[in-house]
This record gives C-alpha cells, sequence and structure tokens, in this order.
DNA sequence: ATCTTTATTGAACAACTGTATAATACACAA
DNA sequence: TTGTGTATTATACAGTTGTTCAATAAAGAT
C-alpha cells in the first residue's frame, strides 16, 4: 500500500525511439497522414507528446525515420524469404513473389503505409530523397536475378526494361490490392507476376525491340 | 475615369465550381494534400475563402469533387484516343497505351493529384466509394477489348486475371515515373506496355493453369 | 431608375497543429 | 541514503486550419 506506482518507466533512446516509429506506422495505416498528430502518435505510443520532440528533431523527421525503418523491414522480409528459397535466378525471382504477396508480416497495414509516403515523395524533397535509395537498392537487386537468369537460359533479354517491368508490376499488383482489397485477392496478384516471369523465362518477352519497329512503321 | 473598375466579377455557380475544382487540381499537385488549404485554393482561383464554402459543401467535397473531376478529364482523354485508333482490339488496347504514356495532356501533373487520392482511399470512406466506381468503369473497358482480342485471335485467355495484370502493369508503370521521372521515360513505359501486349497476343501468358501447376508440385 | 436576387467578400471564430519550456521523477551511481 | 543525469510529463504558446456569418455589391429583372 505504501508503495506507489510509478507514474511512467525510463526506456533508453533508442528502444523509445523504435516505439515511437512503430505508433507512427501504426497510425498512418489506420488514420493517414491527416489523422497522424503529434498527440496521436504519442497516445499510441502509450507517451506523452513533449517526449517526441526529445526523440526526434519534429514531427517531419518522425514521419521520415518511419519511412526508413519500414523500408528496412520490408528488406528483412524479402531478404528471409530469398535466403530459404532455390539459389537459382528462377528460384529466387519467384520467391520474391511469393515474398511480396504471400507474406503474412506484409499485410495490408505495412504497406498501406508505403502509400502515404508515395504521396509525399513528389512534394516533399528529403522524402524523395529516401525514396530514391530505397528503391535503387530494391531494383539493383532484381536486375542481378534478372542478368543471371537472362545468362542461365541464354535469353535475349534488356534487362533494364525487364526489371522496370517486373517492379512496377509488382508495385502495381499490390498498390490496387491495398487500394481495393475486394477486386483479387493476394493469391491472385501472385499468380499473375509468377506467370508473367513463366513467360520471361520461355522467351517471350523483352526480346523484340519495338521502338525499332515503330519507327520502321512511320 | 468615374467608372471605378468592379471589386469581382459574378459568375454562374457552375462556371465557379469548375474553376475551383481546377484550382485545387493544381494546389494538389504542387503543394500535395498538405499544401492544399482553403485559403491557397481560393488563392489560386483568384477568390476570396469564404467563397469555397459557399459552393462546396466543405473542403472534404471540394477534394471528393476534384476526385471525380479528374476521373472523368483523363476518361475524356482515353475515350478520345480510342475514337482516333484502329477500330481492333489490338489497335484500341496499342492505343490505350499510348493515350496513358505519351499523351501531352496525361502530364505528370495531372497524374501527380491522383496519387493523392490513392492515399486517401483507404482512409477515406467517400474517396474510397468513388475509387471503386471510376476503377470498375476502367476496368469494365479492358475487359471488353481483351474478351474480343481473345476471340478474334483465338487466345485461351482467363480474361479477369489478364486485365488485373494489364491495369496494375500500367498503374505500375505510371507511378513510378511519376515518383521518380530520373529513373525512365514515359518512351519506356510505353515500350514495356506494349511489348507486354504484343507477347500477350502471341499467346504466350495467361494460358498456363499455374495454380493447378503449384498444386501438382505439392 | 429602382428593386431583387445572390454571388462574393472579409473578418472573426473555435479547434487543432507542431513546438518550446520548466517542473518532475525515474533509474542508477556513489 | 544521497546525489546526479536526463527521460518524461504537463502546460503554455504562436500559427494555421476549416468554418461561420453579416455586410457588400454585381448583374439581371421590372
Amino acid at each position: 500500500m505504501s508503495e506507489r506506482a510509478p507514474k511512467f518507466t525510463r526506456d533508453l533512446p533508442e528502444s523509445r525511439r523504435k516505439q515511437l516509429i512503430e505508433a507512427t506506422a501504426r497510425s498512418l495505416a489506420r488514420h493517414g497522414l491527416d489523422g497522424t498528430t503529434v498527440r496521436v502518435v504519442a497516445a499510441e505510443a502509450g507517451v506523452s507528446p513533449g517526449l517526441v520532440r526529445h526523440h526526434f528533431a519534429g514531427m517531419h523527421d518522425l514521419i521520415a525515420e518511419t519511412y526508413r525503418w519500414t523500408g528496412k523491414e520490408l528488406e528483412k522480409v524479402l531478404r528471409a524469404a530469398l535466403a530459404a528459397a532455390p539459389p537459382t535466378p528462377e528460384g529466387q525471382l519467384h520467391a520474391f513473389i511469393d515474398a511480396s504477396f504471400l507474406t503474412p508480416t506484409l499485410d495490408t497495414d505495412l504497406l498501406g503505409v508505403w502509400l502515404t509516403f508515395w504521396s509525399l515523395t513528389r512534394t516533399d524533397p528529403e522524402i524523395h530523397a529516401i525514396h530514391q535509395k530505397v528503391y535503387a537498392s530494391y531494383r539493383r537487386r532484381i536486375d542481378e536475378l534478372l542478368s543471371a537468369l537472362a545468362a542461365e537460359k541464354k535469353l535475349a533479354l534488356d534487362t533494364r526494361l525487364a526489371t522496370l517491368a517486373f517492379t512496377a508490376l509488382l508495385d502495381g499488383l499490390w498498390l490496387e490490392h491495398c487500394l481495393d482489397a475486394a477486386t483479387y485477392t493476394a493469391e491472385d496478384a501472385a499468380t499473375i507476376a509468377h506467370d508473367w516471369l513463366d513467360s520471361l523465362v520461355a522467351g517471350n518477352f523483352m526480346a523484340t525491340p519495338r521502338a525499332a519497329i515503330a519507327l520502321n512503321a512511320k
């Protein structure tokens, strides 16, 4: 009875920062960017609003850090999926697709946050810089796998365009699934992507120099 | 000299609403959702802030109306492109791709607005409803063309999945181009999409029941 | 000219935003 | 136990938000 409960518990800066970042991610997923305020995030993390400024330069900084964290989190999941898959280029790429759509941790909440960042990328220079960094590493990985695939299967492949097509297809599929989950399932998305890759392996893709054809037609 | 200039000019509600909607679209493209406030929009349209509430139920309503307007504007451009193209399914689909990437009116500004709406779709019920309506009509059109294509070319095609793939590829290509125009050009995007369609026509796509294969493999 | 309608203005409002700051009290060392 | 550092709280603050509303004046009707 004489022992009073502490009004709050201290924590290491590193740990508290992570809690605030995760709270921000949850808020972005649920309430969108508009609804993600200092007070909402603080409440979500179970701390007082003032603590945000103590651990971050400001609200904008917190959101940017949440972007970086989400990117790393995503990469972690994908990396693990690739490590467990067959070490062939084809096996790795198929595993990449499965990880993108069939992994429980890649739920619409986690990916819904991504949409928020996309909308910020066009107008916010700092977010734009983060975006470039994240996507450059993302595309490099795909490009390496597609190059290895082309070499192994002896495909005449424009790996640059193929990489762009692959990432665009995955992003598009996930985007539309996220915007309206009722339209199609994650399994549908995976099927489509796998099928695209199969067609690529069969050599029916990115081999025809269409641009040259179009020029001749004129 | 005795004639004083009018402090403002009146306008028909319909006309003024359109001006405000267009001002909102410009603001969304330039300053993002955060920067699009009642005062900013009013200044962009050259009117007083109070006028917004006179023509719209509120700021939220204005943004929703801007979504509807942008959707119609986009459909108008696509419809015109299809009307000018060869009436064959293949010709129509290729024209659809060109219109999506090579039309001057479909600049990154107009499409940048779309991103804003996407970010709202997940958390705002009204925007979500508009999104469903717009995309349903969008997909119906593609589905009809792909069905006609499959019939003409006698392709064993899952048109539902093919439609999803087609729209996802276009959305993804445009999205990533919008987010970082330095990565690839609109011509690159068009080339990729045309190539995908060519591959589809050649019969190398969406014909294999991958799901069944996967089940047998287990 | 005068009247009527109503599009338009501009300021005032309450609510909310991110931030600044002083007081507090937890956790650990001596 | 006492002292020290600082994570944490709570409040206050200035700025901005969407909205309200009475006054104004433009434009057509009479």
